[in-house]
DNA sequence: CATAAGCTGTCATCTTCGTGTCATGTTAAA
DNA sequence: TTTAACATGACACGAAGATGACAGCTTATG
């Protein structure tokens, strides 16, 4: 359906190199990116400077403990919706689930099946059914459940309409909306508003935007429409 | 007015005060609330006039043995289906599988780790068809086979209706919920109220939710339904 | 059986908030 | 410069939801 590339990247944090190794090749056989770290502090920094739609998270780990990196994980406002795989070789009962109580969304026994591997990020990414973007050093996230948006952890008040055109605009990125599909696919095909409605609602958008000086996400193309973009100077 | 008497999550039966104080410490800590007793035959008492969520009960103590309790619990009609963690020194094997084959749902060695004690409490709840939640400082519990909720151990007077209502926002957290899907899976496929009902249905459980300061947990999505939240600003 | 108490659906009213339009200012292309 | 396209602020209407009252109905209680 969709031609654009999954712009999915995945932590894995593990400290078992082949293992690790093992994981990157069948998700990168996939199609997802992958990054790999191997120490639970380290981890930290790399969550905190970028960006990843997934954490793939061993229980053992040097540095931090799989639990505590969790917990940490949990605290941080602009991550603590971020889903995570837990990745252990307790496989009793009651360790899963008490990885499962502070917040991990699903677990993996080790040693696994790549195809199982596979089923449970996909299922946990559709799950999750959120679109995130990382512009400069700013990381929206659209949480299509809650029908609210967050930057850096922080929830925007967006009106309806505003939400569902930010929706559509990061739909796909980069590409120019013309107004009279924003009017079809926003509004809803059979509404009677004119075309010049659209940016007036596209202003309040980017005034809510602008708070977290993201504004210029959105690039008007002049004769064309509308289009949102991740590569704004500053 | 207040029919709501305060409500018990935890019997501990454990003769030796310092481990059962011990105990007690943690499991406030983590917002449930707790009842002592160090006799066999007292707990009987105990558990037929008052009503609790778990009991975690010692193998060694005066009046009747551990064992021998849970053999009469078991065989009660209304206590028959609780939840019960046996907590002995006894580690082997042998005497932990016993304890299960007479119904223990789950085994704690002594001594114990906090963390395991608070672990296989939540786990143990979580298995036994409850639903809880921490919501700022306070913890709701619904517990789906009473058909009651609490909020910090007291219980909340809910009607039918608003039990069912929060049975189903709290069954997935912070998803919007329209008016139509709420009708048909709380007021059932085939009922003829109208929309407008679940708004004065919502506000009641809200009055009820906000004598515990938790009003805000039900969220209203303009133009989509409600949503149950557990990240309000106090 | 009668009465009280408790649930629930509907309605009327009030409040808040979202949205479309217009008038005017600004920008960019030709 | 000229002009069409877009930005922006103000405003007013109306929709969506909140709230309180009440009546019908069921269930406990005597």
């Amino acid at each position: 359906m969709e031609k654009t590339l999954k712009k999915v990247d995945i932590l894995i944090v593990e400290d078992e190199a082949p293992i690790a190794r093992l994981m990157e090749i069948h998700l990168q056989r996939a199609g997802f990116s992958i990054a790999l770290c191997g120490d639970g502090h380290q981890a930290c920094q790399l969550l905190e400077q970028n960006h990843y739609r997934l954490l793939l998270l061993d229980r053992m780990i040097p540095g931090l403990r799989g639990l505590d990196l969790l917990r940490w994980l949990r605290k941080q406002k602009s991550l603590k919706k971020m889903p995570v795989i837990m990745v252990t070789a307790l496989a009793q009962t009651e360790e899963r689930i008490r990885g499962l109580n502070e917040g991990a969304d699903d677990y993996l026994p080790k040693p696994f099946e790549p195809d199982e591997l596979l089923a449970r990020v996909k299922a946990l990414l559709r799950r999750s059914n959120h679109q995130h973007l990382k512009v400069n050093q700013s990381i929206i996230d659209v949480d299509n459940d809650a029908q609210e948006a967050c930057v850096q952890g922080e929830r925007l008040h967006l009106r309806p309409l505003e939400f569902k055109l930010l929706q559509r605009l990061m739909k796909k990125m980069g590409k120019v909306r013309s107004r009279q599909y924003l009017l079809d696919h926003v509004w809803g095909i059979n509404s009677f508003v004119e075309e010049r409605t659209v940016d007036v609602t596209i202003k309040r958008l980017r005034k809510t935007l602008d708070k977290y000086g993201l504004g210029d996400c959105i690039v008007t193309v002049r004769g064309s429409g509308y289009r949102f973009d991740n590569k704004i100077k500053p």
